[in-house]
DNA sequence: AGGCGTTCCTGGGGGC
DNA sequence: TGCCCCCAGGAACGCC
């Protein structure tokens, strides 16, 4: 389940071989995959179609061009890579061919992923709340953000309109490294615990993305792992002491999710 | 506004 | 030994 680091880390590992290339063109191999688009749109809406920057914006992949963008995302099990070979992977769904002759493979087992095509940024920008890792966003914001809300705080971190990036484990890694339960409401989170909560969600995030994301299920880059599992202190470990404390970390459902608590460590704020 | 159920998918785990 | 059922999970959407 890509969540920010992991996205960023394709992105980093795939940015070099895109600058600059061209696209040939853009094959789906399963009919859903391109979600407002058709192959041929790409002729008229990209006009010169060469790949000028790629950037991450929430958990979307952004190939910029001169005058679009596509906008790719993981959802779960969503995975991008350059492939050498002419035979495609078995849950390969869809792959860009560059004049280059390189291939950009979308391989996506559970088939949740999807390519969308835009003019620019507008579109993804108004419905996803702010970047977590960006100068601009501030512990005052963050807080004011959280008090203008009366909602649980573990649905409300997963809501990308919210905080953009966010997803299941990170979520309950910085709930926890926080001492917040993840049933406690937003606005009735004291200050010196939502200022701890800021600076840990970003800590872990810029942490996962320097061990190129967790490996967890099914989170790789061209095969290679990343190293931040061997750094998770919740998440993942129902029936193990917790860190801090030694209590038994418990598994339950919060917000629809499977989450992992310290029940002694994390207090319910409501 | 917020919470909850449903939908999309498939591999894999639980139950017997 | 096998097989069937059901579920996880990100995001969008509808409903209360």
């Amino acid at each position: 389940m890509p969540e920010l680091p992991e996205v960023q880390t394709v992105i980093n590992h795939i940015k070099d071989d895109l600058m600059g290339e061209k696209i040939k063109s853009i094959i789906p191999l399963w009919t859903k995959v391109l979600h407002n688009f058709t192959p041929n749109d790409i002729y008229q809406k990209l006009e010169k179609k060469t790949v000028v920057d790629v950037i991450r914006r929430a958990k979307f992949i952004i190939l910029q061009f001169h005058t679009g963008i596509i906008a790719i995302h993981l959802r779960m099990t969503g995975k991008l890579y350059f492939h050498l070979k002419n035979d495609y992977p078995k849950h390969c769904t869809a792959y860009i061919e560059f004049e280059s002759g390189k291939k950009l493979i979308f391989e996506d087992v559970r088939k949740f992923g999807r390519f969308y095509l835009y003019n620019n940024l507008d579109h993804i920008n108004h419905r996803h709340g702010p970047e977590p890792l960006d100068s601009s966003f501030t512990v005052k914001i963050f807080q004011g953000m959280l008090l203008r809300r009366r909602r649980n705080i573990k649905a409300l971190l997963l809501d990308q309109s919210f905080l953009a990036g966010l997803g299941n484990i990170y979520v309950d890694e910085s709930l926890w490294k926080s001492k917040i339960h993840s049933n406690s409401i937003s606005n009735a989170i004291p200050k010196k615990r939502s200022e701890a909560l800021f600076h840990n969600i970003r800590n872990t995030l810029e942490e996962a993305i320097v061990k190129k994301g967790t490996t967890i299920i099914d989170f790789s880059v061209n095969g290679e792992s990343g190293k931040y599992a061997k750094m998770l202190q919740v998440f993942g470990r129902d029936g193990l002491e917790c860190f801090k404390c030694g209590t038994l970390i418990i598994k339950n459902k919060v917000a629809g999710r499977g989450t992992y608590t310290c029940q002694k460590c994390q207090k319910v704020y409501t």
